[in-house]
DNA sequence: GTAAAAGCTAAACCTGACTTTAGGTCAAGT
DNA sequence: ACTTGACCTAAAGTCAGGTTTAGCTTTTAC
């Protein structure tokens, strides 16, 4: 069984476009052709699953690129893609730190402005700061700065 | 008390072409010059302060220009600027959400392949799907994909 | 007073991940 | 046979967020 471009394209909800261009890009290493046009197999469907992963967890195209080359490769591989999957770990386990770090910085300006709002002005809040911050917003406020 | 260019692209470890992107892109809207030359004050210094944490909550440059224009304008806008912080809140939470399932997916995979490689093979890991793994490894399971 | 360092602008260039365009080919239905 | 729709390529365009370049002017140090 095999599919064309647009009814792969339809099944993934992608632009026949952004098919073509990972194409390109070499993501679909054994993609073959009839007279000139694609045609999908099930190889190349499990290979849109995992570059929508991969994607979605932050890689680039020819990270992604190198890791559906290594998978054809076989099994001499596996420390290298394990390789790759660990720093991604590492990099994204870093970047939730920032967000989560982050959210608290928004949640306290969602106060701030929340309280000038109700207040009028923000006088109030600045007589409050440093130190006498309600308890819950005290705890994002190393989070904020001042404006 | 006012910085050049240069010594405040070392405040911040920034490159003074930044600086001047964030200029021309209207970030320092009371930014003065003398002879055509900028003079960064300390409203340009909190301002910079305001950015580099507005960008990492992912805000874009034309989103913190509007802040910046909000703040000029005064307490009428408020509301305005606490539905910015609102909106960048739930975004931000939802790719967190986001992220913390890619990890849990990633983790999935470093565990597939660091079993790949002890057994020096993916057969006795394909048995176990998609019901046998061990009980930490079937938590990730979910998040993971098949390559 | 002069040379080097630091500042200035406009405009072109860069990267990543696509998208659009222009012009041509292939396949399916009538 | 012919039209229509789906497919093809190469190349150019797009967007954000800068960076680089070229050619000036201003400031600073001696």
């Amino acid at each position: 069984m095999s599919y064309t471009i647009g009814q792969v394209a339809q099944m993934f909800d992608l632009p026949i476009s952004t098919l073509r261009y990972y194409d390109k890009e070499g993501l679909f290493p054994t993609l073959e052709r009839k007279s000139g046009i694609r045609r999908f197999s099930e190889v190349e469907i499990e290979a849109l699953r995992v570059i929508e992963c991969l994607k979605g967890s932050g890689l680039e195209i020819k990270d992604i690129k190198q890791f559906m080359d290594w998978c054809t490769e076989g099994p001499s591989t596996y420390g290298k893609r394990k390789e790759l999957f660990e720093r991604r770990l590492e990099a994204l386990e870093a970047e939730l730190a920032r967000l989560t770090h982050m959210r608290d910085m928004l949640k306290y300006k969602c106060w701030y402005y929340d309280t000038a709002l109700a207040d009028g002005g923000e006088e109030r809040i600045r007589a409050m700061l440093p130190d006498n911050l309600p308890p819950d917003v005290q705890e994002l406020y190393d989070a904020g700065f001042r404006s």
